[in-house]
DNA sequence: GATAATTGTTATTGAACATAGCTATCGTTG
DNA sequence: CAACGATAGCTATGTTCAATAACAATTATC
């Protein structure tokens, strides 16, 4: 059918290309070249692989990276208001209400009034939260430790210094 | 008007409560708690500024981080079909078109004819992505320099085969 | 008390990522 | 060589995440 005359349309009018002498070199071992000195890059695989084992492990909870961060945040400091909570891990306001939503629904989170500003709630664990939240920080002492069978526990404590100051990097900026 | 009882209507039937004495704490500083020991929260933390930064350095080439990728790849192993620049990227073949369109489309990216085998094309630079990659890197290496002076050499060279590792674990698991 | 700023919310958008199904081609096998 | 399955690229679609704009309720400021 006409389908391929389609497909093609995208790639062009290359069909008669190659005329440099362009290579066809047909990859099993790809080279990742600059790529392998370039650490923006190796920060997001390791983070992804990170988060993919983070997920599989907290996949029983059925509770995600964000989800753990907003309720350690929240047990770490009870009564905060949602905008301080959101501005301490880099959620916007507005992304954030969902969020909050779906952990007050699981009867995780409380939206106590703030006495001080009928604005603002509290937030707070409930019961149920707390008592989950003492899983959830066994369970991620498990994920951590992991890591430290990967690449030893010296070389896993010598990061943490390191990327809290790059993650510190322009601040100052916005 | 109703407005009022329909943004509550979400925070639900807690007007009277915080019957448990729950803290009602504004914070200014917040303690992050147990999340400052977790690697995965400050990883993504870190690739976000670090992103942050690269994005702004590449704006005025329009050129993101994925991207950047991609033309390294190609320039680095010339010739390899699209499904193999893609895996070695992590990205997926769906994805992938639309990425190399635009490429292709700005003149930086051939879709050469694979000569043995119709089905693939072989990814090559033109002339222009050659030229651009040179500057691109450039721009790179003092993206790279900022990080450098963030946390000193050392510290900079030593987080590379940690990040390598860590980016590995669990490879053999899909 | 009028005006500006804050707090939470909604709606909307764009980017990144994943899945299913399709066509064309290749490889193998009968 | 015909039939079959596997592969390469493509389309369509949906989901998640993050960013912006605009709004109502409330508070702070002058």
């Amino acid at each position: 059918m006409g389908a391929m005359a389609s497909r093609r349309s995208k790639a062009g009018d290359n069909e008669g290309a190659n005329e440099e002498g362009a290579p066809v070199r047909d990859g099993a071992a790809v080279d990742h070249g600059p790529l392998d000195r370039r650490l923006g890059y190796l920060l997001r695989r390791a983070q992804i692989a990170v988060f993919r084992d983070f997920f599989a492990a907290f996949a029983d909870h059925d509770i995600r990276p964000g989800q753990y961060s907003i309720l350690t945040v929240i047990e770490t400091n009870p009564g905060l208001k949602q905008g301080a909570v959101g501005e301490a891990l880099g959620i916007k306001r507005a992304n954030f209400v969902a969020m909050i939503d779906e952990l007050q629904t699981r009867g995780l989170v409380r939206r106590d009034p703030s006495p001080a500003d009928r604005r603002s709630y509290a937030l707070n664990l409930t019961a149920e939260g707390t008592r989950l939240m003492a899983e959830l920080h066994a369970l991620a002492e498990r994920h951590e430790q992991k890591i430290v069978d990967a690449i030893g526990l010296e070389t896993y404590r010598a990061l943490f210094a390191p990327l809290k100051a790059i993650a510190r990097m322009g601040e100052g900026e916005a």
